[in-house]
DNA sequence: GGCGCACCTTGATCCAGGTCAAGCGCCATT
DNA sequence: AATGGCGCTTGACCTGGATCAAGGTGCGCC
């Protein structure tokens, strides 16, 4: 799936050769776009490129937290879980996505693949002693983080106040918004299973289906399968997205 | 209710003269903690105490963001409004807390004043301008933010998959971990309304107050009146907060 | 090509919490 | 001390979404 081979730990002048960083297809897009050249020479050997299956861990909830991530490619859920099993997917990351601005000494969520995906792991530690030298690296993050306090809060908003079918329209067109498709008959994929989305809006999976199909069925979308969406009428969804 | 006047935005020297953060009660726990003394003194002069009233709006969602805040004395809502007039409050802010994380160009909710409430008003560009200069604020900030996107992953995780008394139970543990009042016995205030609680936990009025009763039933809590809870059993609290 | 499994859809029924309605307590105003 | 309004509680009933149950569909694997 990359081109990239993954970096072996033991020889980091080797990996520095390659200067993955500087050849890194989701640079311009991460965080690392806020780095110039030489501080990324700086940070290019400290960076461990790893691809991870489908399904598999990345870090969990209570562990503690020692590196941090960038998303190369492929899709993560994030979640919270209560004792009892229920869950909650706090957030659906993709490329270019950082992983690692909610966490003290420990995660406060747990981060598993969706789909086959390659991330970028950083020492976390060396992370914050690079902030001295590279102010401009943690503005950017503090702007990530901005960023994704204002998504938290319309989250809270979907999560506390709105109906099944408002929820599920509102995550289509966030979607469509992320991957730059929100034209009348664009396709919106949707990398992860029904269980997510519905752990994602806080239902059941039974009432994501009967969202999806009541969707279709006032000529809303097309599902011409269960990992993608087409936008028939992106205009009624984002009416529906605020109770219209 | 503050022991400051309301600096006269006309005269700056004037209010550099009276010098407010040297003399500030909760400079020592707000942002302004990572401030050392000449930074204070460069400052002071940017900032204006204000009282606001109780209900009174400090700005609302759309706004142009022009000022950040610092919760000097009393309580604030922060919230969000779906057309129809379905509100999400996103949350509460008190003594010390800091206003202004989750925004770009503009406010990202409203904020209005719960409490008789006296703010410290910051001119964001200023702020901006004041993060080479100072890059322990930004480091502050950014660790601020980080808390607040772990409280809100927990407030999604209540939204999503808790049940009504769990909600109820989990405000009040919040709450008393904020107010340093966890022990039994300990009495936790609750400065807003049942509704602004409702409009929190994503629940009705009636059901709160029906939670309210239950815990008081279970022996979990006292309501001497309905601004303040005595916990009798915080560990049983506790427990139902993660569905036990 | 058939088997097994994971995922999705649909229908029938149930229930937690919403809605509607009534009444109480408290305080500010007259 | 009557009045009115706001905030809170409680009861009766209703409903959106959960739960329970039964197939359907697609795909990897033998």
């Amino acid at each position: 799936m990359s081109r990239f081979q993954i970096l072996p730990d033991a020889r980091p002048n080797e990996a520095a050769e390659l200067m993955p960083c500087a050849a890194c297809d989701v640079r311009e897009l991460s965080i690392c776009s806020s780095l110039r050249g030489k501080e990324l020479d700086r940070i290019a050997p400290l960076v461990t490129r790893t691809p991870v299956a489908a399904g598999q861990t990345l870090f969990q909830e209570g562990d503690e937290a020692g590196a941090v991530y960038n998303i190369i490619e492929g899709a993560v859920r994030l979640f919270k879980l209560l004792p009892d099993g229920r869950r909650q997917i706090t957030g659906f990351l993709f490329s270019s996505d950082f992983i690692g601005l909610a966490l003290k000494d420990r995660y406060a969520y747990s981060a598993e693949a969706i789909t086959g995906t390659v991330v970028c792991r950083f020492p976390r530690r060396k992370l914050e002693s690079l902030f001295e030298e590279m102010p401009r690296l943690e503005n950017r993050l503090l702007d990530q983080a901005s960023n994704e306090l204002i998504a938290a809060q319309d989250q809270m908003l979907l999560l506390g106040r709105k109906t099944a079918v408002e929820r599920l329209a509102s995550f289509l067109m966030t979607l469509a918004h992320k991957q730059g498709r929100e034209a009348r008959g664009a396709r919106v994929d949707l990398p992860m299973t029904r269980t997510d989305i519905a752990d994602y809006l806080g239902l059941t999976i039974e009432t994501v289906s009967r969202g999806f199909t009541r969707l279709r069925k006032q000529g809303l979308i097309e599902t011409p399968d269960a990992h993608c969406a087409v936008l028939v009428d992106p205009a009624g969804l984002r009416e529906l997205t605020e109770g219209g």
